[in-house]
DNA sequence: AACAACATTAGAGTATAGTCTATACTTGAT
DNA sequence: ATCAAGTATAGACTATACTCTAATGTTGTT
């Protein structure tokens, strides 16, 4: 699919699938066969990559973390033991940031608490 | 205190406290009863106020989300309704941030596994 | 008095993550 | 053939959250 359908299929604008490419966290292949332009292809792995892309940032992930994770995934850089060591580390992260929400949490109904009993 | 002495109380730079400052999160105030200079004095509460943005940073919160939980909470200018709505609010907001969390959690849990059985 | 250390303000610079504009070429429908 | 709609590239612009620099004034110790 081209870039059009990609960004009617994710609900991501095209400037920032662009942006996403540019960054490395997806990539799109041309069609050696077409000589007449140099327009970009998508498959469905983008699709599954450009979703997990919302998730990983509406958890706090940089688009840099989210590259290491997607390159843990779809790539063949990396060893498996490296692969099990970046996504280990990324739970990690994840364990500390809910522990983190817990805790503010508290603080915010300790707050609430302060405000129902007149103490602010 | 002056605001040497409350950034290294609270860890934060000179430079970002005074960003806060211009952010409107904390104020600090001008001793009258001096004349020769114009230096801010900061008190235990705002040592508090420090502490919390912090936290609240970590969490994903903006200075603009900040800004209401520490006005619902140390300000006057919202009725006690008023506070407990935007306390709730952002309660809200952390239990969204909590659930997303889970998935990811899944998510990486599931990328481990695929690596680890050669899916990938 | 001199001078380091600390204070203030204004404004410039940086990093991250987009978002938009301009220019130019391609495709598809009429 | 024409013309709107789609595509690519480069680069400008924006928002958020700092981070730093410059200029200038104040305080405290010697």
């Amino acid at each position: 699919m081209l870039i059009n359908e990609l960004s009617k299929k994710t609900g991501i604008s095209i400037h920032t699938i662009r942006f996403y490419e540019k960054s490395g966290l997806i990539e799109g292949k041309k069609d050696e066969s077409v000589k007449s332009n140099n327009y970009f292809h998508y498959d469905e792995v983008t699709v599954e990559k450009l979703e997990f892309i919302s998730d990983a940032k509406s958890v706090g992930f940089t688009i840099k973390e989210i590259g290491q994770i997607i390159d843990a995934w779809y790539n063949k850089k990396y060893s498996k033991e490296q692969k099990l060591e970046i996504l280990d580390d990324k739970l990690i992260s994840l364990e500390q940031k809910m522990k983190e929400i817990r805790e503010m949490k508290k603080q915010l109904l300790q707050f609430k608490d302060d405000v129902v009993n007149n103490r602010c």
